[in-house]
DNA sequence: GCCCAGGTGGGTA
DNA sequence: TACCCACATGGG
């Protein structure tokens, strides 16, 4: 099984190339943009994010400090907005309760003793966690989305509607714990989804199988 | 008009 | 544990 996950990600990589995942020019702004990016499109949390950057509010201190309503209009593009807002203001309170809003010191913890910490944060759960850990903090925490878990069952790898946990298991598992590994594959998953899915879940020739026909096995 | 979307929390059985 | 719904909106 070692062999067949990682033989995926090479031939996803060699097809689409390195995504150098994620689009952002901080680890803090990885943080916000992980809770905003829950159940909505990259580009509407790019205008999310540049409101708040507009506003000089991309900071601990900023979002603390701004109120639900302002922070809510300012997110408006990125979905959920009022519920995201209480989602970002509870990140930044244990944030500043537990690190003094360090976020080096709180980058320096064990990778499990932080994904616990981060759980238990209202309004993350274990894909904002893991997508804080590996992209934000560097740290090997692969991350499982609805994507990975469609795609890997097609292709016969996982059960239908596997449990987060043991998908990510099998993935750590299967793989070298190496962040630069865990980052692209993940990255890899979504460009291959968005590219033959779209907003199709159901269709019959998707995916890995439209993949398998026009990319792996042509270009390798 | 209907269904779905890169998620999470709260409720119910 | 396994479902359902709310959260909000736009696109297929």
């Amino acid at each position: 099984m070692k062999q067949t996950l990682l033989s995926i990600y090479k031939q996803l990589f060699k097809h689409f190339g390195p995504q150098g995942w994620w689009p952002a020019e901080s680890p803090f702004e990885v943080i916000v943009g992980a809770i905003l990016a829950q159940s909505a499109s990259w580009k509407n949390v790019e205008k999310a994010i540049a409101n708040l950057k507009r506003e000089r509010l991309l900071t601990p201190d900023g979002l603390l400090a701004v109120n639900n309503r302002k922070l809510a209009r300012l997110i408006k593009p990125a979905l959920y907005y009022n519920v995201k807002a209480r989602k970002l203001k509870a990140f930044m309170a244990f944030l500043h309760d537990s690190y003094g809003n360090d976020l080096n010191a709180m980058f320096s913890q064990p990778t499990e003793k932080l994904r616990k910490e981060l759980l238990a944060v209202w309004g993350v759960g274990p894909e904002t966690a893991d997508s804080i850990l590996l992209y934000a903090a560097g740290k090997p925490s692969f991350v499982v989305d609805a994507y990975t878990k469609r795609i890997f069952h097609r292709m016969g790898l996982l059960e239908k509607n596997p449990p987060y946990e043991s998908v990510k298991k099998f993935f750590e598992v299967s793989l070298p714990k190496n962040v630069e590994v865990y980052q692209e594959y993940h990255a890899l998953i979504v460009e291959l989804a968005k590219r033959y899915c779209k907003s199709k879940p159901d269709c019959r020739e998707c995916c890995i199988r439209r993949f398998c026909k026009t990319g792996m096995h042509a270009s390798s």
